[in-house]
DNA sequence: GAGTGGTCTAGACCACCTG
DNA sequence: AGGTGGTCTAGACCACTCT
């Protein structure tokens, strides 16, 4: 009977339903709205909602939809555009006046493996690590820490009280990069790649573990040696990062 | 009876079970090698086939595995590190000697209505599209799309022939890329935004549609208005993107 | 308490790869 | 042909938010 089917690739139906979805989103939905449940969708197009809920998930990844239990999946509004770069101007260290982010937190403890390999030290060497959140408008967009090793800043005389208020450890920690400032800095290298979050980083950008993030790791060079390594997890599904050229136009859109 | 369980938040099973298996994965596992199957693992783990493969999303989302239908699940190689910005030095046109992309093909066509934006042009305007894809060994790890309006270059003389062989195809790609070389670069910009596999690229890159990618899109500045946008959509299982400063030491690890 | 999304199960069948 | 991962189903229960 020879080859029946010719080429003929069957979508999978939640590959098409996100398709149908998508179109529906664009002609359909305003910005914020909330959709039907995800049962009462299901129903509608007639799969399970295992489906569904396949096709949801991809949405959601694409910045399309925001899901919150308890609440409903809503139209996201188009991602926003963080300044990740200004790459092409001067280079400058973290906690630099105007920079858009906020300096939260402070402890030293010994540096994570990967952390440690980064600063080309030993596992364990002891470090200052900064937290620092970053945000637009009401939305939380990054959270990052700011490992420093100890012999580059030295601890701090503060004691590792743990009963010590929020106050106290973020002064902790602009003090941390007031002494971080003093010394030339060379030149950064950066690196972006998908992760997904860990529990603490989930908390503190309002989404559940396991969320996909964009993981920015900087180097910062001084003294011929890297002086600082920072990691900041940016919300994958509503951030888009952006390194503009001081030169360049302002994006469009 | 008060409050019975104080803060026990239940950690999901799936969580549960990917970090057992990546720790597994560590110590008991070398790169390249087979896991058990699903079903195996399931059984193994005392969970549904379902639960053991939302572990295995989030590891290969990670680039800690990589899955392939009819065969198996291998343990992935560390992530390659891709260039993609020398962000410091001078900027260069694409296909400038010595870039890592592969040339392939090239066709006119009116722009789709998000390039059409990035250009500040109309929805529809004539456009060349050159497809350019970039490997790592043997290993493919992005496709790109790059558009450059038909009154920046002109359209080329070889017809629209759909008969004219792949050769002849990349050669127009090549002669649009040595006329974009005649312009004056000024500037240009750069985002990076998770995205999900198109079918097309999804074929290019060897994986599922709606595999996720990292998606850089760049605008290239002459004239004063936008010459040229490429989309380029990389691997996010196996690549981390990385804007290395000239002045830079070397990345370790 | 009612309604939402998040997790989990135990099955089935399909598309793909390899011997 | 046999084994793999990919898709899909029809349920169940849980965690969360709102009123």
């Amino acid at each position: 009977m020879g080859t029946t089917q010719l080429e003929t690739v069957p979508e999978p139906k939640y590959w098409h339903l996100k398709t149908v979805l998508s179109e529906a989103l664009d002609s359909e939905f305003a910005v914020g709205e909330i959709l039907p449940n995800e049962r009462e969708l299901a129903a509608r197009f007639g799969v399970a909602r295992a489906t569904l809920r396949q096709a949801l998930e991809q949405l959601e990844l694409e910045g399309r939809l925001q899901r919150r239990r308890g609440v409903g999946t809503a139209v996201a509004p188009p991602r926003v555009g963080v300044d990740v770069g200004s790459e092409s101007g001067p280079r400058s260290w973290p906690g630099a006046p105007g920079d858009a982010w906020h300096t939260e937190d402070h402890e030293q403890a010994p540096a994570p493996a990967a952390v440690a390999r980064l600063l080309d030290t030993g596992a364990g060497t002891p470090v200052h690590a900064v937290r620092r959140s970053r945000t637009t408008g009401d939305q939380q967009v990054a959270a990052e820490i700011l490992y420093v090793p100890a012999d580059v800043v030295p601890a701090l005389p503060a004691g590792q009280d743990p009963a010590d208020s929020m106050a106290q450890r973020a002064a902790r920690a602009r003090a941390v990069l007031r002494e971080l400032h003093r010394l030339d800095l060379q030149g950064q290298d950066r690196t972006v790649e998908l992760g997904s979050a860990r529990a603490e980083d989930a908390r503190r950008l309002d989404r559940l573990p396991g969320a996909p993030v964009l993981v920015v790791t900087t180097r910062y060079i001084a003294d011929g040696r890297t002086a600082a390594v920072s990691v900041a997890t940016y919300r994958a599904d509503t951030c888009r990062l952006s390194f503009s050229d001081a030169d360049a136009l302002p994006l469009a859109g």
